[in-house]
DNA sequence: CTCCTTCGACCGACCGGTCGGTCGGCAGCC
DNA sequence: GGCTGCCGACCGACCGGTCGGTCGAAGGAG
């Protein structure tokens, strides 16, 4: 049971939302206190009163995606029949949320290296720890299907297939003709294809 | 014929060099004209006898990488037999491209809406051209053999593998067990699978 | 009910420092 | 002597962060 949040919880979450639409618009850099401040509606010393200081807006944000999609990444796995269908459902669901929260990928991809070097080794962590669960499922799918041949290592192969997917934050736009749960079925096919072992009958 | 560069052509690339190097490694807004300055030799006032103003430093690496990309790109279309070994010799390139200049690329793709909105809009014209190319070998394949089922709009699968592609610049690292070429084959191979007509033989 | 204390939320004004960019001048080569 | 390459010194703007202080709600004491 999560406690309720309180108002001070409220105002941090509100300044994270802020800051994250200005960060991805402007570049973490490129924004200042003041900005988000006047965003939020609350003065520069006010958000000092919340968050320490603007690295540690950065580092919020960042942490919050890892905590949330390695979350989505272990529920998938374990509502998964198969390794494959694990690995299908880990693409959509990625496509999914990128879609849904493009901002906030924006800023997590490129400005990753604005985090601080101490924290970061830990992030780091976290991030591969995500990166395993994939590649575990290729490992295990390819150990069921002895006759697979995958044409290269799992972990450039996992490489692959999530930058595929993470790229989706710089081309898509809300409102086209497929929704993005679509889109995630569409490009999980197509990556999938070299280790599938029963393609779709159309192929010729 | 190009003409001999001068001496002041040296210099405005040796300034190009050393600005890709530090924007890579600290970002566009946080390197300061200074740093660029003492990297090259220089002084400040110097590098502004070179170049108008730190935001032309910025277009003129993104233009260079847009011009090398579609030379490179009608060049490999134009030797290509077909439009499959057309895609496919693309993506190779593209790989071995981006894992040859991890820096170059990098600031590309993170730093593109730090271009002046003014250029912009041309510079972006250059990039769908590029795009264009990929996904004209896509529809003269899927043309070429009427029996194959995309899955999706060839759109869709050209931002797919060319996000593959682009992302390598966010994990690959010299000096591992692949050559960028051979890298280039393996992922290539993956990504084409699901529209090559003539899949290796060990699939099952 | 009232008074008084406490405290979180909040802000105007300010500081040290940095940044992009400029100015005026010097040196050396054609 | 003019042109190119070069630089020390400087400027206005702005930024992250702090300081000192206000305000109103909560809460206990009488």
């Amino acid at each position: 049971m999560t406690a309720a949040p309180s108002r001070a919880d409220e105002q941090r979450s509100r300044v994270l939302r802020v800051s994250v639409e200005i960060f991805s618009r402007r570049g973490y850099r490129a924004t200042s206190m003041n900005e988000i401040a006047a965003g939020v509606g609350l003065s520069k010393p006010t958000l000092y009163h919340y968050f320490r200081n603007k690295e540690e807006l950065l580092v919020r944000i960042y942490s919050d995606v890892l905590d949330e999609s390695l979350r989505m990444a272990r529920e998938t796995v374990a509502a998964a029949p198969t390794p494959l269908a694990a690995l299908r459902e880990l693409l959509v669901s990625r496509v999914v949320y990128t879609c849904e929260n493009r901002e906030l990928l924006k800023v997590c991809f490129e400005e990753e290296d604005e985090l601080p070097p101490d924290l970061a080794e830990e992030l780091l962590r976290r991030r591969r720890a995500f990166e395993r669960i994939v590649v575990d499922q290729v490992r295990a799918h390819l150990a069921a299907h002895p006759g697979l041949e995958l044409g290269t290592s799992p972990t450039v192969f996992v490489n692959l297939c999530l930058g595929a997917v993470n790229w989706t934050y710089k081309w898509y736009r809300p409102g086209g003709p497929r929704t993005p749960a679509e889109l995630g079925r569409e490009m999980a096919g197509a990556l999938l294809a070299s280790i599938d072992p029963a393609p779709p009958p159309a192929n010729r």
